[in-house]
DNA sequence: CACGAAACTGACCGATCGGCCAGATTCTGA
DNA sequence: TCAGAATCTGGCCGATCGGTCAGTTTCGTG
């Protein structure tokens, strides 16, 4: 069992970092000191071993989704703050959906992960929204996920702690959300 | 010279929407209606066809860093809005940076793109920023660029004008990144 | 018309990919 | 102890990739 876990935590940085296409499997294998075919015996093909790692996340957010949408009136407030805590939580995840998820929508797992960011889009009623509301939706978390994603890329990141992380973030969330729910821009 | 050009434009599309690994030269051949031995006639090789496609926008981006640094102290305001004006410009081309640069950067043409958003970080002296100043950086530009990528694929986009687009982006970059320049939040 | 340059093509190459399989090895519990 | 399940491996397969090359067709121009 501490294979198959090792596999999942190299398979899912190695995505992350380098790209799901340009990840083979033989590199999964090297990074772990096994072989190719351990590894393909551990998850049946390489989509599966990506759903295996993705999937989770995607449970997370679609409950989140769920309760909002049968919870009547939907405070932004409120959602923000629980879906900054998963994309913080599922945070090695969330660059790999982002980044990869247009390229790799053949693949049934990030098909699903579209689905998903659409049904939040739906629920801040975007769709009837101003141009402003859109673009407003868009740039807070395309600019979360990017952030997640590429700070540390390029040099921005040190080691911040990650409280100051989530409040800073909340802050940010919420000056691009919020105020569109009540008061007129 | 038209074919020249054709593919430039469908492999940029391909490219974009697909994922430079993802886009075989075959591809890029058959919807151009040639043959791939015609498209390595054209473009010595693959990442040469990727560079040739990338390099005007990393052109113009570099030419507004460098006018900007020589410029002695920086408004960011101004800065703002030509660099709003670049990414509209080469709208189709941020995408492909921000999407596939991490993964691509061994491909010298993204490693130059990673180089100048680098700076431009500098340009905002981020490094000695404090943690809610860089975060709002990384949102900001990662959203814009985000937005540029990926809103037509959640079905947010429609067919904004783009002047709509413009202006929107300059109030939600501005409201992000310019009060931090002045006003102690 | 002629001729060199430019444009184009089909066939082929080595490398790498994901995946399969027969068999070897290790683990586990009656 | 030992049989069966779980785990692991090397070798192989077909497909596809980027790229090369010899040779053909098309084009521009004197």
């Amino acid at each position: 069992m501490a294979l198959h876990d090792d596999l999942r935590t190299i398979a899912l940085a190695e995505f992350a970092a380098s790209g799901y296409a340009a990840t083979s499997l033989q590199r999964i294998a090297d990074l772990a000191g096994t072989s190719k075919a351990s590894v393909l015996y551990h998850f049946a093909s390489k989509e599966l071993l990506l759903a295996d790692i993705v999937s989770p996340a995607l449970d997370d957010m679609e409950r989140l989704i769920e309760t909002l949408e049968h919870a009547g009136g939907l405070r932004r407030s409120d959602f923000v703050e629980q879906f900054v805590d998963l994309l913080l939580l599922h945070r090695e995840v969330v660059p790999l959906v982002i980044n990869q998820g247009a390229t790799l929508d053949d693949v049934p797992v990030m098909h699903r992960a579209t689905e998903i960011m659409r049904r939040v889009a739906e629920l801040f009623r975007l769709a009837s929204g101003s141009t402003m509301e859109k673009l407003r939706f868009g740039v807070a978390f395309g600019g979360v996920a990017y952030t997640l994603a590429a700070a540390e890329r390029l040099g921005l990141s040190g080691e911040i702690p990650i409280d100051e992380v989530r409040s800073a973030l909340l802050l940010i969330l919420h000056d691009l959300l919020v105020p569109a729910e009540s008061a007129a821009h």
